[in-house]
DNA sequence: AATTTTTCCGTTACCGTGCACGGAAACGAA
DNA sequence: TTCGTTTCCGTGCACGGTAACGGAAAAATT
């Protein structure tokens, strides 16, 4: 194998007694190409094991393609802000290639924000696409589409089983909801917890939050059969009412001592504890958006359970970078990322 | 900015009346050119943001270089065999970019091996070396020919301050000890705590575990000034020895409740606390060798602090390959990545 | 047999950079 | 002035692959 004197399609030629050109079209599939001449080439490819020179090809071809990343619009604090330096990593990555990643964000909580943001996606008539699943059904439409076109995509933060994706970059989410159990009941025995829920009135958007609490309730059943388990519901929209909302949840279950949120936003309960101190509970939540990191900071929140959208989307991001420039597919399909636990002496190295 | 017809060396000839040969000068500083047409050529650049194609000069280079890895040899559940991963894609990545990365191990016990590994080294005239400073005095003799022959070198694992290094990627090594305790701790009054220790004997080797004792140490004082801190030492050469001394180590300070150990040996510790069911030890200790997994999945380990020594390596041989082909240092010179928190529930994600 | 059509294939001009070669101009020494 | 040196720069080929173009040969049609 290691007579490496890199073979060219101009060696392939010559062995074969035919063109450059024709060697080409038989590397591309393109017509014109008797069945004899055919053979006669892909038996010296076979034989000795010609691989195309990646550099002359590109280069030949000399074309912008385009990567979109196809994503909610990130404010503040937002989750989607942890994205934003990965999609730059992604960026410089892809320039190295000569892959230009555009970014096409969207509005979460408005559908037809979603709708169009697609349709600028396939405008682009893009060499990949990478997205989370945010709306499930128009999401399954949308990558129906993508099919069609042949165009491949990623899934990262989650997925949807459209067993048509390229890979998959992100948390094993029932497992990190048995985790987060894990971790607020460690050394403890467990009596009694709250669970902590955002109000949903949308249509039919994937949510990952469940599963996480299945996996949680799971865990305490098994580890804490008689452990009683309360929830109680806010809406973020309204923040005013959520510390008498927690009051009153605080009040009727006194035994509470400890407390978990399958969003992002625990956050929001922390600024409710810091206001009473003599509530002293183990809290964990998830991801490590600003505000969060603080209250791990202030010892409000115990641990904190991240993944790393960044790292998520640059994977996605090179993932379909490297499909489209040397055509070889991620080695692993579904790539389950780690679930990171933060507490307060490691979380500034995430 | 977007008026991307992207621009050429032919471009910046014509618009500066000068010939491809005299841009092609300027951009790789060769000789012989006058400072005006230097001027000249670099304004052009300056204004109009050339990006060279390195498609193209990839291919007109058309060369093999290659970057070299220098570190232990791996054996059976060893530490460095956790690398092994990160090399083959770095190797994966290197042939992207004519790369050739190549591995170059010596024994980590035996200097002189480490001598002649690196004469190896400095034979295959790389483009870059990607090591961990394994024995402290010969790494400064072999990083100083290194930069002598200007060829640049990046740690992982662990660094020395010669000031002269391209890049680090490891973990912050003080501050894993200060996590250590903390999670050894939590939610317990401490009273009393073992930590095993290895016998060292050898001339002058970086040792990261002395930093991360201290570390631990600190974070006792702090937090739990009474604490009594127990030693022992064993020698992981004489496995036979092992379960006596601990034995005697126990008998000798009944109050043991928690164990830790800074290297990656823990699971010498859990195979003589497996025979001892009446010992309810919380253990803390270092990397995910699959001896350490293995025990933290039998519950006799509490949890793990790892890193990723994959990522490391694979990080120092991008870091390497993206300096050779495109000349661009890494964004941050130290790197100090996350101290990864490993409990029975999140480990087998990592 | 003469023609058109189809099939097949070689030629050639790129793609953007790197670099060796050699020549012109500028400079210095005699 | 003449001749050698040095400095500076343009030319042209190479790198490996792509694809348009057009022509020769084979097949089909008249």
């Amino acid at each position: 194998m290691e007579n490496k004197q890199k073979i060219t399609i101009k060696d392939i030629a010559r062995l074969t007694g035919l063109s450059k050109g024709t060697v080409d079209r038989v590397l591309h599939n393109r017509e014109g190409v008797s069945k004899k001449s055919y053979a006669k080439v892909m038996k010296v490819i076979e034989d000795l094991g010609y691989e195309p020179n990646i550099y002359a090809s590109l280069l030949a071809q000399n074309k912008e393609r385009v990567v979109a990343v196809l994503l909610p619009r990130s404010k503040d604090g937002d989750f989607w802000e942890l994205a934003e330096p990965g999609i730059v990593r992604g960026m410089d990555f892809g320039r190295n290639f000569g892959i230009k990643v555009q970014k096409v964000d969207y509005d979460q909580y408005d559908i037809e924000s979603f709708r169009s943001a697609c349709d600028e996606v396939l405008a682009l008539e893009p060499a990949g696409v990478a997205l989370p699943p945010m709306f499930k059904n128009e999401t399954l439409v949308f990558t129906a589409k993508l099919r069609a076109a042949n165009i491949p995509y990623v899934y990262f933060d989650s997925k949807l089983e459209d067993n048509g994706y390229l890979a998959y970059y992100g948390m094993p989410i029932y497992q990190s909801g048995y985790l987060c159990a894990s971790i607020l009941t460690d050394e403890m025995d467990m009596k009694e917890v709250g669970i902590i829920r955002i109000q949903r009135d949308k249509h039919g958007q994937s949510d990952p939050t469940i599963n996480r609490r299945e996996g949680f309730i799971d865990y305490i059943s098994e580890h804490f059969p008689k452990c009683r388990i309360s929830n109680v519901f806010i809406n973020p929209n309204k923040p005013r009412e959520i510390d008498g909302i927690l009051a009153g949840f605080f009040a009727e279950n006194p035994g509470i001592q400890s407390v978990a949120m399958f969003n992002s936003r625990i956050y929001l309960i922390t600024r409710f504890l810091e206001k009473h101190p003599e509530k002293k509970c183990r809290v964990v939540g998830f991801d490590n958006l600003a505000a969060n990191l603080l209250a791990l900071k202030k010892g409000l929140v115990t641990s904190l359970i991240a993944q790393r959208p960044d790292v998520q989307v640059f994977s996605a991001i090179s993932a379909l970078t490297e499909y489209a420039v040397f055509g070889k597919a991620p080695a692993k399909r579904d790539n389950f990322m780690p679930m990171d636990i933060l507490t307060r002496y490691n979380a500034e190295y995430y």
